[in-house]
DNA sequence: ACTTATTTTTAGCCTTGTCTAAAATTTAAT
DNA sequence: ATTAAATTTTAGACAAGGCTAAAAATAAGT
């Protein structure tokens, strides 16, 4: 049995190393967790030892087929649990992941297929973020972030980087959502500012802004 | 914070002690919750300290108003979340309970209550066990066993004490299910046996069954 | 190449929740 | 009223997951 840790440890890694790829420092992972680096070392020591993760001392961490696998079911159950708050229990964006963070622990293979059937088997969470199927595959969609469009380009709003709660507000309060028309009118070079068009008004954006969102060009 | 474990605890002193009132022994704690006599007297020690419990050595324990609300909730939350899983991910009754042990621990009020919202307030579970309101609240129906009918009385069940998959899958089978309306046609004395009539047949059960029916008469 | 700085691991300790075995207390039985 | 039985608590141990401080290994700077 896999314990709530084992499992955020296993994400962290998942996330740090491009989906189970690449080689994972210890300190990037304590980092992440918000705990110590020798904390980590001992639990790396313990996913080791359950051949989640292959691990050689000083060099790094990266995730056995098992460990990608299961770190990719915890952020499917954490995705889909996202989409169903949204959705169903009227949640807004910005209030959904520290719940999330909860039930994307529980255990139940036939709950999580369910309720994937009963959200109508979604692609994407409330951020613009990927879910991944049984397998933990998922296709990547080209986005690109809105700081890298020129001028005068027509995009769609389709994910963010930073899904923080005052991030998300921000959007919300200037009326930009995922599906959202935006056009590039203008960028400043001097502080990479951007004015844009988006929902009938045009709205001047600091490069934190522009470099947290995904689009997609027209 | 209150952990899992203290949640557990206290929901086993709650329905031990017939809803928070009546002193509960340290083996029959230990008995329901499947663990040594011993960890429960640490835990209780626990619990007496935030203040959950009132526990005197060697006496047994009661809730306090502080226990039994929280209880109430983890309860109100187990049984929201089943009613859940059958009406919206059709769980069948029986494969219910184990999931919701694991969701009765989710921390979030909003959570709870937008759930309560879109299950539109039910007032009981799918075994019949009447839903807490917040404040840890629910009036009590008055039910009876199944076996303490007289012959030929009408009735209608409402509930089951023995809410074991074996027992609900044998119910099931013979197609009573809550709402599900039956005739007492006979009782033996022998051996408590009854012969009741249900969805146009006769079916004979035993006392076993019928003590774990609870039905309201008509 | 050698020294310094950074990263990583080890060693030892703590808390939570569990256990077994032994001691203390209460209850039941003569 | 004693003695025996059952219940409950204490003492001491352990595994999981965390911490700090010190040691070891790697990386950087001159
Ligand atoms: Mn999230
Ligand atoms: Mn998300
Ligand atoms: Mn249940
Ligand atoms: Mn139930």
């Amino acid at each position: 049995m896999i314990t709530f840790s084992e499992e955020n440890y296993l994400k962290a890694i998942y996330h740090l190393g491009k989906f189970g790829n690449a080689l994972v420092s210890t300190n990037a992972i304590a980092d992440k967790m918000d705990t110590k680096a020798s904390s980590v070392t001992d639990m790396i020591k313990k996913l080791a030892e359950k051949e989640l993760v292959a691990y050689t001392k000083y060099q790094g961490t990266t995730l056995t087929e098992k460990g990608r696998l299961t770190a990719a079911t915890v952020i499917r159950k954490h995705r889909l649990w996202e989409v169903f708050l949204v959705e169903k229990l009227n949640f807004n964006w910005d209030e959904v992941h520290e719940v999330a963070e909860q039930l994307e622990h529980i255990k139940s293979e036939k709950l999580i297929n369910q309720l994937d059937a009963f959200l109508e088997f979604p692609t994407h969470d409330p951020h613009g973020d990927p879910i991944p199927d049984k397998e933990g595959n998922f296709k990547k969609t080209n986005k690109e972030l809105l700081a890298n469009l020129a001028k005068a380009t027509h995009c769609i709003c389709i994910g963010v980087k930073d899904s923080s709660s005052e991030f998300l507000r921000y959007l919300d309060k200037h009326k930009i959502a995922l599906g959202t028309a935006i056009e590039v009118l203008s960028k400043e070079t001097f502080d990479d500012s951007m004015v844009i068009q988006v929902a009938g008004k045009t709205l001047t954006i600091s490069k934190e802004v522009s470099n947290n969102l995904y689009v997609k060009a027209q």
